[in-house]
RNA sequence: GUGCUCGUAGCUCAGUUGGUUAGAGCGUCGGUUUGUGGAACCGAAGGUCGUGGGUUCAAGACCCAUCGGGCACC
C-alpha cells in the first residue's frame, strides 16, 4: 500500500523507528534514513515534558527541531502513562501523572494529546487511549478501558477536528484510531467496528505485545485480519520481533513501531538472517572478522565493520557499538517489509 | 643490614573481641529485552586467605619462621 502524508508518501509494509525523545537514540537523523524506513515514531509524552511542544513548535516543530525529513508519527502518550501505572491517576478526564524525573503532577486527556501532537507538527497522528495489562489485574480492567478507549476516540476525533477544520488537506496529519479490547475476540472485534465507524485515517492495534504469549497474539492478528477496512492503513503498536512481523503483515498490518532493534542493538543482541539473534559481546566473536550478516546491506554490514571490532566496542562501553548494530537492526526489520512489497 | 608495613577472587579492596559454607565492586562468562521511566537488568563461574610450622574445641584473624612488595633509617 501508499499512505499520503503531509511530509511524503509511505510505502507499506513498513517499520517505524521509535525516536521517543525527538532522536531515534543513538543516530543522525541521516542515518536513520540510510536504514531505507520511510518513517519514525516520536512521542508526545516525553516531548511534552522534555522540551515542551511550545519549544519545539518554536523551533520549527518536529521536522525542523530532528532534522528528520521523513514523515513522523507521534504517539498519544496512552501507552506511556500506562507503562508508568505505579504513579498514575485514570478518571474520566485524562490520566493524571507525575513526572518521573520532577515530580510534576500533569494531566495528559485527549484534547491535550491532540493539541500537543498537532504543536509538535506530527504528519500522522495516535488517539489517546487507555491501555490496559494482560495479567489479572489488567484483565479486571480490560472491558472498562475499552469502553474508555472509545469514548476517547470520540473526543479525540472532536478535538482533532476543531483544530484541523482551515487546514488544506495537503496540511493535515492523519489520524489513527486506536483498536482495544485485551485478549476477548468480542471486545476486540466490536472495538475495531467502532474505530472504523468513525472517519478516522488509520487503525491502529494497541494492547497487544505487552506480555501475552505469542500464541495469543497470533490468534487475535488472524481472528481480525479479515474485518479491516482496506481502505485504511493498519498499524499494530509495539511490535518488533522478526518473527511477530512476518506474521502480522501476512495476516494484514501495513505498520509497526518498536524499541526492540535500537535496545537490542545498544545491548549487543543484533538479528542475522533466518531470525537469528546473535550477541555481539560474546567470547566467540572475538577473532571474528566478518561483519554482523554477510547477506545483510545495511551501511554498517557493508562498510565492513567486523563482529570483532564490534565486541570490543561493545566491551570497552563505547556507544558507536550501540549505533552501528542500531543501524543493522532497523535495517534487518526493513528488509522483511521490503521482501513483502515485491 | 635494621626497623616499620602490606600480602584475601583476574583487578581494587571488606572481613567485628578468633566462631556456620570467606564477601563486595569492577572485570570475565551466559542470558533477558515488543506503542523506550532501562547504553538497562538477571544469573553463573572464579579463592589450598603468600608459604611452612605452632597455639586453640575452633585461625583469614593470634605466635614463630620464611618468601615477596612498599616505605624509612644505617
Amino acid at each position: 500500500g501508499l499512505i499520503k502524508t503531509k511530509a511524503g508518501l509511505v510505502k507499506t509494509p513498513t517499520f517505524m523507528p521509535d525516536g521517543t525523545r525527538g532522536a531515534v537514540k543513538g543516530l543522525t537523523a541521516s542515518q536513520v534514513v540510510s536504514t531505507g524506513v520511510q518513517t519514525v515514531l516520536a512521542n508526545t509524552y516525553h516531548l511534552h515534558l522534555r522540551p515542551g511542544e511550545n519549544i519545539i513548535a518554536r523551533l520549527g516543530g518536529l521536522h525542523s527541531f530532528t532534522r528528520q525529513t521523513l514523515p513522523i508519527l507521534t504517539d498519544s502518550g496512552g501507552f506511556q502513562v500506562f507503562s508508568l501505572s505505579k504513579i498514575r491517576k485514570i478518571t474520566e478526564e485524562g490520566v493524571e501523572f507525575r513526572d518521573p524525573l520532577t515530580g510534576n503532577k500533569n494531566l495528559l486527556t485527549p484534547e491535550s494529546s491532540m493539541q500537543i501532537q498537532l504543536k509538535l507538527g506530527a504528519d500522522m497522528m495516535v488517539a489517546f487511549d487507555d491501555v490496559t495489562a494482560l495479567d489479572d489485574e489488567g484483565k479486571s480492567r480490560t472491558k472498562e478501558a475499552f469502553e474508555r478507549t472509545h469514548r476517547w476516540l470520540e473526543r479525540s476525533l472532536a478535538e482533532f477536528q476543531r483544530l484541523t477544520k482551515n487546514m488544506k488537506p495537503s496540511e493535515r496529519p492523519l489520524l489513527f484510531g486506536v483498536v482495544q479490547g485485551g485478549l476477548s475476540k468480542k471486545l476486540r472485534k466490536s472495538s475495531l467496528e467502532v474505530v472504523q465507524s468513525l472517519p478516522v485515517d488509520g487503525i491502529a492495534i494497541g494492547g497487544l505485545s505487552v506480555g501475552e504469549p505469542r500464541k495469543d497474539m497470533y490468534e487475535m492478528l488472524k481472528y481480525l485480519a479479515p474485518m479491516y477496512d482496506p481502505a485504511r492503513p493498519h498499524f499494530l503498536l509495539g511490535v518488533g520481533e522478526p518473527a511477530d512481523l512476518r506474521l502480522a503483515i501476512e495476516q494484514g498490518v501495513d505498520m509497526f513501531d518498536c524499541v526492540l532493534p535500537t535496545r537490542n542493538a545498544r545491548h549487543g543482541t543484533a538479528w542475522v538472517r533466518g531470525d537469528k539473534k546473535i550477541h555481539l559481546s560474546n567470547a566467540k566473536f572475538i577473532q571474528d572478522n566478518k561483519p554482523i550478516d554477510p547477506s545483510c546491506d545495511c551501511t554498517t554490514c557493508k562498510e565492513g565493520y567486523s563482529r570483532g571490532f564490534l565486541r570490543h566496542q561493545f566491551k570497552v562501553g563505547e556507544s558507536l557499538a550501540g549505533s552501528l548494530v542500531s543501524i543493522h537492526n532497523i535495517r534487518y526489520l526493513q528488509r522483511i517489509c521490503e521482501d513483502y512489497r515485491k
